[in-house]
Order: structure tokens, then sequence, then C-alpha cells
DNA sequence: TAATGCAATTTGTGATCACATTTTTCCCCT
DNA sequence: AGGGGAAAAATGTGATCACAAATTGCATTA
């Protein structure tokens, strides 16, 4: 049976369109690291597997592949995008500018009850690195990010940022899987410190050095030879 | 008659699908101004004065809505995106981040009969100026700054800048109508400069002065009370 | 004259059909 | 057994239809 893993995503609630579901649906896919870098998708395929037309699945696809996370081929077949070393560094610089001027315009939405919720998450993601639940550790890593993220009015780094992940994490996905979870300075405590003292300035900085820290990592792994 | 603007785009040369065709349409009449912020277009509307049915129609807004072009209202209605003062502040903050760095990636992809296309550009851009043609200026500042970006290999980068432009693009034409074509340094000289010497430095410097510079000024007169 | 209400029209969304092109399958030949 | 090739199935694209919801137009009323 192709697309199992769709199975997994929630029913549609019925609050939203049937595209926006279809497209939420495929993006937690991408982000959980379900569909791996170049396999390919149909619209059919995706259609009866969440037991939809494949009008609201076009729609959905459309979207992802103007935002990069899908491709066409020549020969107009739907595919996971797959990343190479000129690629990452385009992400790694558009990451490293965007993101923490992102976090500091969340900042004065943070408030002490969101603050638990993202402490809550960085003990999740300690505990993954403890022992080793890779997928867990990525999925904790993307929610610590987002639970700051999400609270920013940003109209437009946002769905720049968001796309920006729709890229990269199907690619991550695989890649952590040979750098596993090892030490690394994420800074988090900068950063959770940072929201709690209201403090605009660190928390950039702690992203910044949070995001250089880890792509460099990655970028090590992957592109040393 | 309804949208005689699109009228005037090029007929569909059948080398691309009619989506992207119509897509690459709307983009033109959007970046040359013709759309005015916070106006609204239909799906049949667009689809009759192109003489195509509603569905690559639909396909091309829902990707230009994806890119934040166009935006749904609350009861779904298709829009000019508008533009308040922290969207502004967003966008600049992202172009003056993302736009240096790709004009550094195209340096290498530009030659000899290249930089003369892009001194053409100038002259006119200076024409312009004197002549006081806002038009005329926008669309030639515009063919400079993607002379150069379009010939970067980039897979990340200039569609995000490309949306960008798409962003502010109507706002741009309606702003720059009241702040005139009034003597700013563009630093195209410099630009010029870099590329004939092929200093990447200099050219990222240049693109830096020049983003900075056109974009304070149309905040200050824009959004100075 | 300006506000109100109701009917007619228009709109975006989703489903279905048609079609050219591509991919897959499977049988035949060497 | 192993290629090669034709037939069959599948795929993305575009057009058309159906429908609920929103907008518009217009006559009626105060």
């Amino acid at each position: 049976m192709p697309y199992e893993q769709l199975f997994k995503v929630a029913k549609n609630k019925g609050d939203s369109s049937i595209k926006d579901w279809v497209y939420l649906s495929i993006c937690e896919l991408l982000l959980e690291g379900e569909f791996i870098p170049g396999m390919s998708v149909t619209l059919r395929g995706i259609a009866d597997a969440l037991g939809v037309s494949p009008m609201p699945v076009r729609e959905a696809v459309q979207r992802l592949v103007s935002e990069g996370a899908l491709e066409l081929t020549e020969t107009r077949r739907i595919s996971i995008a797959e990343i190479d070393e000129e690629k990452f560094d385009e992400i790694f610089h558009a990451r490293i500018s965007l993101e923490p001027k992102l976090a500091s315009t969340s900042l004065k939405a943070i408030n002490e009850k969101e603050l638990q919720q993202i402490i809550k998450i960085e003990d999740r993601l300690i505990k993954s690195i403890k022992e080793g639940d890779v997928k867990e550790y990525v999925r904790s890593n993307r929610q610590f990010h987002f639970a700051i993220y999400r609270h920013s009015p940003s109209v437009v780094l946002l769905p720049i940022v968001n796309s920006l992940w729709l890229q990269f994490s199907p690619f991550m996905r695989v890649v952590v899987g040979r750098v596993g979870t090892q030490v690394m300075r994420d800074h988090h405590e900068l950063v959770i410190e940072s929201i709690a003292e209201n403090n605009a300035k660190g928390l950039q900085e702690a992203f910044y050095n949070n995001i250089f820290n880890r792509m460099s990592i990655v970028k090590d792994v992957i592109f040393s030879n």
C-alpha cells in the first residue's frame, strides 16, 4: 500500500478548506522525515490515501513546489526535493540571516505560560539526546524553534522560514541519523534565559549561535569529502 | 471591461504549461504596478481576460498567494496584498540580508556581454530620472537588479527574493509616485565597477547600500507620521 | 433621499471527465 | 535466462459541472 504514512495524519476537522488540510498533512510528513529526498509521489496516490479527490491535492502540491519542498521533474513528475552542498549553503545563509530576527520579533508575545511550554519541550529534547532517540530529537528541536517563532506577528519572515524548514527537514532527518544525537552546544539555555529576561539582543545571539553550530556540524559531516 | 491590463501581456508561446504562462503574466502586472494594493481580482475575470479556463488561473493564483503577493480575505476573495509599516520592515530586513549575497553568487556567471547589457539598463535608468518618468524608472531599476540576480545558480535565495519583489512592487509603484524620482545615491556605479573587477565583497557592499538607502527613503516618506 | 431587505448573480472550492505523455508490465524472441 | 518492445496502466494538465457562500443590484419603505 503506497503512502502508508498518510494514514497517520489526523482526520480533517472541517474547520478549514480541504486543500489547507491536505497541505498541512503533507507538511507534517515532510517535517517528520517520513518522506525521503528523491522519492516521488503522485496526486492520485495522495488523494486516495487521504480519501479526497485529486483536486485539493493538486493545489497543496503546487504550493509545496513553489515553496521548494517538492520538485517537478522534466517529465512533470512530483518528487521530494534533494539537497546538494550549494543548496545547503544557501539555506544556511538564509536561516542565519532571518531566524534570529524572527525569534526576536516573537519575544513580546511570549508570556510566562508559553515560556513554561518551551522549557517542557527543551526537557524532552535533552531526554531524547540521552536516549539517542533521533526521531524524537529532530521533532522536539523543531518544536522548540517553532514554539517561539509561532508567536511572531511576522507575515513575511515566518512564511519564508517555514519554507526553509520544509526544504531541509527531509534531508536533516536522513543526515541526523548519520550524525547521531551527538553532544553539541545548542545554546538553548541562553534562549530560555533571554526570553525570561526579555532580552532581544541575547535571543538573537543565541539563535545565531545555535543555527551556526548545528548547520556547521551537518555541513562538516555530510559534505566534508 | 475588467482586467484591461491583462490584454497587454504576450500571447502564450506554447513552450510551457498554461498555468506557468498565467503565473508569469500576473507576475509581470504586479511588478509593473498595474495592480493597486487592496484591489481584488477574480479567477474567472482573469481567465476570461486571458482566454483560458479558470483552472490554470487557480493554480497560478494559489501560488502567488503562497508567495505573499496575493491575499485571501476571510471570505475567500482574492486581493492584491497591502503593506503596513511592520510588513515593510520585515521586507527591508529580508532584502538587505539576502540580496547582497544573491548578487555575489551571480558574479561568476556574468561575462562582458552581460555587463554591457547591465550598463545599458543603467543608462535607461539615469535617463528616466532626468525625465521624471516614474514608470520607466521603476521598471529599469527592477531590470537592473534582476539582470544580475538572474545569472545566479541559486535555487533557494532567488525564489525568495523573487517573492519579496512580488510583494512590495505593487506598493512601490504607488509610493514612488509620491516620492518621485528624486536624486538618491543608488551606488549603481559601484555595482558596475565591482562586476568589472570581479569584486564580490564590493558588490555585496554596493547592494547593501543601495537597498538600505532606497528603503530608508521610502520608509521615511511613507511612514514618517 | 437614504436605509433596508430580498432575489439574482458571482465567487472560490471540490469533483469528475478527457487527453496527451510517461511509466510500468509482461510476453515474445534470441 | 535475458533483453527488447508493444500494450496497458498511470500520471499531470486543462476543461467543465455542481454547490454553498458571499456579493451585488434593485425595488420598496420610512
